[in-house]
DNA sequence: AACTACATTATAATAATTCTAAACTGTTGA
DNA sequence: TCAACAGTTTAGAATTATTATAATGTAGTT
């Protein structure tokens, strides 16, 4: 459990003011055990109900994104209507379920590593995400 | 050249009544040597320019997401505020440049398979796509 | 305390997409 | 051939996600 006073140093650290708002925010996303992965309406009905606190949705967009900006979250690429983060940073890979729309991380072991042996004159990869679309398998009971 | 008459029973066979908004959609998409990549308003705006027709806007959402449907055409996994489509709906990855917004497939050579030694129980694997985010490599001129 | 640059906010604006309900059109079968 | 019906198209309204605006608030510095 991190302390709220190791938030405020983390953004300050990060380059962001730690204001009333941001720091809510971490409370609510980074005071946990496991990844988190969510869009801005989750994370908008999370502050409001889980913590009883009322941010405006612009803050939370502003936030998030610098949060982003900074590599203080990660955005994931799912074709949708919606953006989604996560909470881990680290380089991994997710599975989608197109059902109940959610979102399981793959650790290291459950994907090899992608060899990409094509490279782009003048480009430089930025990231190599792999996302495995699920969904329930009606096939045995149809 | 694919004639026009075999859009018209490529459509039957698909289960789709050929119509003349659904016709002139394969004309604008199929009628081509190398796969093409597009967004809803890309297509729109090719119909009208290019071709000088009028469809819907409606019909244009309706007939793609039924061509999608159909597996004439596949929806790609791009985070970003719009859908992306491809007329090549073979299982390939892509190259995504984040400053043009441009996709490049990559053929079979370009990726090795991904191996993917998790799964989940009940749910079968729809898909599985590799995104590759490149952009320009300023590092040298900076 | 006061100044200033950065943040927050409510609200308006925009953009992508879906919905609606009326008009239209392939297809089928008499 | 033509009537009938189900599937389609359409314009425009509605919805949803996100960004812009401009006034107000606040953290950090002097």
């Amino acid at each position: 459990m991190v302390k709220n006073c190791n938030f405020v140093e983390k953004l300050r650290d990060l380059g962001l003011r730690p204001t009333k708002q941001r720091v809510k925010m971490c409370e609510v996303l980074f005071n946990r055990e496991k990844t988190f992965h969510f869009t801005i309406n989750d994370l908008v009905k999370l502050i409001s109900n889980e913590m009883n606190e009322k941010i405006s949705l612009a803050t939370v967009y502003n936030t998030v994104h610098a949060f982003q900006k900074k590599g203080y979250l990660k955005e994931i690429s799912i074709n949708s209507d919606k953006s989604y983060f996560d909470t881990n940073t680290s380089v991994h890979h997710h599975f989608y379920d197109e059902d109940t729309h959610q979102l399981i991380d793959c650790d290291e072991n459950d994907i090899d590593p992608v060899n990409i042996k094509k490279n782009i004159t003048g480009k430089k990869i930025n990231s190599v995400e792999v996302l495995v679309k699920v969904a329930s398998d009606n096939q045995t009971q149809k």
